[in-house]
DNA sequence: AATGAATGAGCTTTCATTCAT
DNA sequence: AATGAATGAAAGCTCATTCAT
């Protein structure tokens, strides 16, 4: 629609075909994030395809021709969703830092992803509860390799004595995911109780400070 | 549902009344319970009135007699099965007791409140992400319900010198909220990595007590 | 429920039948009340059995105990209410007046029984609609009766001389009914376009003078 | 609707929007025509949007593609069905004739539309009925521009020394408007009661010629 | 005579999907 | 590659009518 920078429609030797290629790729991309959005808000079956399409500005029979059915397009929004989360948990950890670091940072870091990305924190919300009638399988995977990622750090810090050593890292990871989580699912619900607004930078550094001295130090002296 | 004045419920006539209102309040009660069981596992929009009426064992039209409306009805199971957890916080705390003692004995009786009622857990999931589509504004008044009851509760706590005293009261209980639902919620997630029955009893005390510990002691030493 | 009024349940032998014969006869009558009134304004397709039940301030079941069906009770409705005008004609009429006064009063009479009786204009009027469909039987017998009254009437005033000769009585009936219908079957219209409230004394009367000098006259001179 | 540009309408490749675009406007003109004839003869309340549908040889979804729902393809029906008597009313009448021969051919001309447009009769009676239940909105308007376009001609007459001057214009609007269609309105009923057939030629003219007498000298000598 | 509970058929409307170009 | 028109199955809801007391 806003046309091809000048100068360049000539570049490519197939042109025609490449600028297919691009406008389709261009199409999909539209497609996954109108997809994103609307399937984030109104989950798996409130979504309307008819819906995606207008927001994607393309008909709706391309859409099938991309992605088959509603169904395949909502898991491939999901698997779109959750690779953005595994690049980032990849990053977190640097064995060569004390554990409470790391374990900080990996929490710091995964908060915030959070806080930006309501899209994700929806969209596993959405799975948890249609496991079983809308997919869901995608995101054990995800969770495995996530547990695998933590699995050392967190018996380096049994080993160097700063963990308890009862711990038993599946609840562990499960109990740091729901904490930080929790904010940003209930976020409608939390902000109505709230006086302030949650979404303040002072307002996140606050509850990520909650939760970090919750996982250290617990509730009680 | 008041049942007889104590003395009288051996009278020989059946007053035909009561009889037919007995019948009603059977039908609303047998449609309250298979919404509850639908909309539980499939929520506001993928459950089908049809089938609450099919699993109810009554005529659809019935259930637009009692209740109005689907979303009526939705609601309606919603304030059924919330009230089924007030009557629970009212009864956890007593402030004669140590706090921490209080504490735990809320928390286990939470936990294990959740651990038998799956509806609850999942209703409480799917208003947190149908907030503003459908209703949603029901959940609220029992958190500032909640919150009062605890307030109490972590105050003289604060005093004893036992808690924090820089606790955010409301940060706590989302924390504490999120840490038991987390079980409960990711359920089948949750269950597809574990080896063992979740269910189990001694799995069911053992997550307690990660949580207890976590509470009181955090993940680190 | 009000009870009996006090020492007259022991005058007549049967009592008890009496009585019961009493307020059936009543119910009957709540019920075609009720019944005129709502097929009156909504007809017979838009007319709710329920509601004419409620309005009515009896069960439903009643109205089918003396009705049979919903279509029956229309057809009473329509009998209950055409026998009003039936009377009305026949008081019109005397032979030994002038015809011009005859017909002046019989038109003054019926333009008034109209505006008195909003019910019966839209009765016939949906029965206008909805004949073949919805009975529509019943009126054409009433109009053979007013043409018989009437024919005697305008043959008298032809005789005379005062009619004109070439006159379709048939025709003449026809047109003076719709001059009148037209103010109350258009009502809210009409009083949408007029300034003044149609209903007031003066207005009303205006409307007939205009009708009589039309009839007497015609428009132009 | 509005065509190629003359001269156009020869060039060989057929455009296929345009195809498309006359398909789509073929379906939607078949749907106002099955609709027309449907809520004609049904009402608003009676007529079945199936019906309408497979009347229209069209799938039902189509209907509410283009009309939104029932309520909207009713408006949508009565304003194309006004729109032809309004363009009818506008060429009856040229101020350079005699008052006299202008009413005369309005009322001719109205008349004959009438016998021609059954659908048109049914609805404007069902409008006037349903007025406040289903829209009854539409009708006014048009009245309004007939009221226009009839005042000049009539103050004309008047002026002219040929029309009463006492006369209500808006009376006498109504009470042609009701003259006429008394005979169709009452179609069923009046055919019932004529021996003959009411849709002969000479049949309507003589009706006509009844009603035109009746406002040009009334019934009485 | 009177009633509340119950029903099945049918209504309007919606939706994911496919056809034809 | 892209599109508007079309579809059938199913959803939520309503209604006249009957059952059981």
């Amino acid at each position: 629609m806003e046309g091809y920078p000048i100068g360049q429609h000539k570049h490519i030797t197939p042109p025609k075909a490449a600028n297919r290629e691009q406008r389709s790729e261009e199409s999909r991309a539209r497609i996954l994030k109108a997809a994103t959005s609307i399937f984030a808000e109104k989950g798996p079956e409130g979504a309307r395809v008819d819906e995606i399409a207008d927001q994607a500005g393309i008909n709706k029979r391309m859409l099938y021709h991309y992605f088959g059915n509603k169904e395949n397009l909502y898991l491939e929004v999901l698997r779109y969703n959750y690779n953005k989360i595994y690049t980032l948990s990849k990053n977190a950890i640097n064995l060569a830092d004390e554990p409470k670091v790391n374990v900080a940072r990996a929490i710091r870091a995964y908060f915030y992803f959070l806080a930006d990305n309501e899209a994700y924190v929806r969209l596993t919300s959405w799975e948890a509860l249609c496991v079983g009638r809308f997919t869901g399988k995608l995101f054990p995977q995800f969770f495995d390799l996530i547990e695998l990622e933590f699995d050392d750090l967190i018996k380096d810090g049994i080993e160097r004595g700063c963990i308890r050593p009862d711990i038993d890292i599946r609840q562990a990871i499960l109990s740091v995911r729901a904490l930080c989580l929790a904010y940003f699912t209930q976020r409608k619900i939390v902000q109505s109780l709230w006086r302030e607004d949650i979404f303040s930078e002072e307002m996140l550094e606050a509850c990520l400070q909650h939760i970090l001295n919750l996982i250290f130090d617990g509730l009680f002296i």
